[in-house]
DNA sequence: TGTACATCAGTGAACGCGCGTTCACTGATGTAC
DNA sequence: TGTACATCAGTGAACGCGCGTTCACTGATGTAC
């Protein structure tokens, strides 16, 4: 990397880290782009020749925090707890670490979920990896004799996704909503999915179908 | 009601017949409160007396459509039919009232399902309705024997919608995605959670946990 | 190796736009007597 | 019933603010010869 690039990265660094400061700082909303200009050090033109819009650089910003902390729940995870609890392990961890700056997170989620595909390449890719993950961990289950084998794996992590995805979305929209009370929530959900809820007669008609 | 109190229900009514029309047509962000108030033939300052901002504005002039269609799925629904293909019918009601204008949708959705709970009204409304709703629907396929006893409803019924909800959210932010591809999915993600996943030996194992 | 030129990251200042607010006002409607 | 006053929905114009854009520029770095 010649000299001219690397400075470039440096101011890029310079913006990012002012960047992370005030949003934890002040929020998102409080914070205009010139101040995270004036906190890096550098002029107002340079954070938009850097990141094309302030969300933009919200997302860079945040997202890298996000993976940091994903990587750390997949190394701590209990390596032969079952399903559920390594489904909660995750969430523990990442609900846990919202709970640090909700309303933060409240408004980069809102900002980049519903985005269009492309313009979110951190969270698709984090869903990619996170269905590769344990739609693999569940294939092992079948195994295993844990999961029945006619199990769409890919559909079963989607689903859990779904439910720890609107749990999280209450959690940060809902003040008075505890981790423990979240996490419990999601244990409810994930376990009916595991086992689902028709008897068993029933059950045998509908594999059938 | 008095004759003041009409006129100015009068004007709000304009108002939210000019912002339908509008958001409609151009989208919401390419509309700007002023184009909405010249297009209700208000002054702007009035719409702001009405609507204390645009995201408001958008909700109120929105979810009235939105509560429309979930009547009118309601009392589509078939009556005899089995939990899944009921879930189904709405679904289909709602996804397809959505494709109509599924930018629209998506910018409406976005801005107010991460509100805090007092700010959208209207959402947490249905949601609550919902529940009842398709939570009273399961309690009732518990005394016919087809849901087993000890299944919390309220909790399947949330799981539902999760699950609904996650299909909804992809299929807006995904141009190329069908109602039928987003149904299809759905199908699978629900039918999981009414069988379950384990086998029948890790089911009883987790019953009783 | 030295010189002359090209590139390009970053600057600073100005601009346009939309949102939401403010404020003095108008005039119709409502009310007290 | 009529008059005098109060209320208040709506107006129009101006303002402040933040975002993102533009543009002529500076000066360090890179390159060609």
């Amino acid at each position: 990397m010649s000299r001219r690039e690397t400075t470039k990265q440096e101011t890029r660094q310079l913006i990012l880290d002012a960047a992370r400061k005030l949003f934890q700082k002040k929020g998102p909303e409080l914070c205009t782009m010139r101040d995270i200009a004036r906190e890096a050090g550098v002029s107002a033109a340079s954070v938009v020749v850097h990141f094309k819009s302030k969300t933009a650089l919200l997302e860079v910003a945040l997202y890298e925090d996000i993976e940091r902390n994903i990587a750390q729940a997949v190394t701590t995870m209990p390596r032969d707890a079952a399903l559920l609890a390594r489904l909660m392990h995750v969430a523990e961890v990442m609900y846990s670490f919202y709970d640090g700056n909700r309303e933060l997170y409240r408004v980069l989620i809102r900002d980049t979920a519903f985005e269009a595909e492309g313009e979110n390449p951190y969270l698709t890719r984090q869903l990619e990896g996170y269905l590769t993950f344990f739609g693999g961990m569940i294939e092992q289950e079948k195994e295993r004799g844990i999961v029945r084998p006619e199990i769409d794996a890919r559909i079963a992590a989607a689903s859990f996704f779904s439910l720890y995805f609107s749990v999280l979305m209450e959690f940060l929209r809902t003040p008075h909503m505890t981790v423990n009370m979240a996490l419990e929530r999601l244990a409810l959900c994930a376990n009916q999915h595991l086992t689902g809820i028709l008897t068993h007669e029933e059950m045998n008609d509908g594999r059938s179908a």
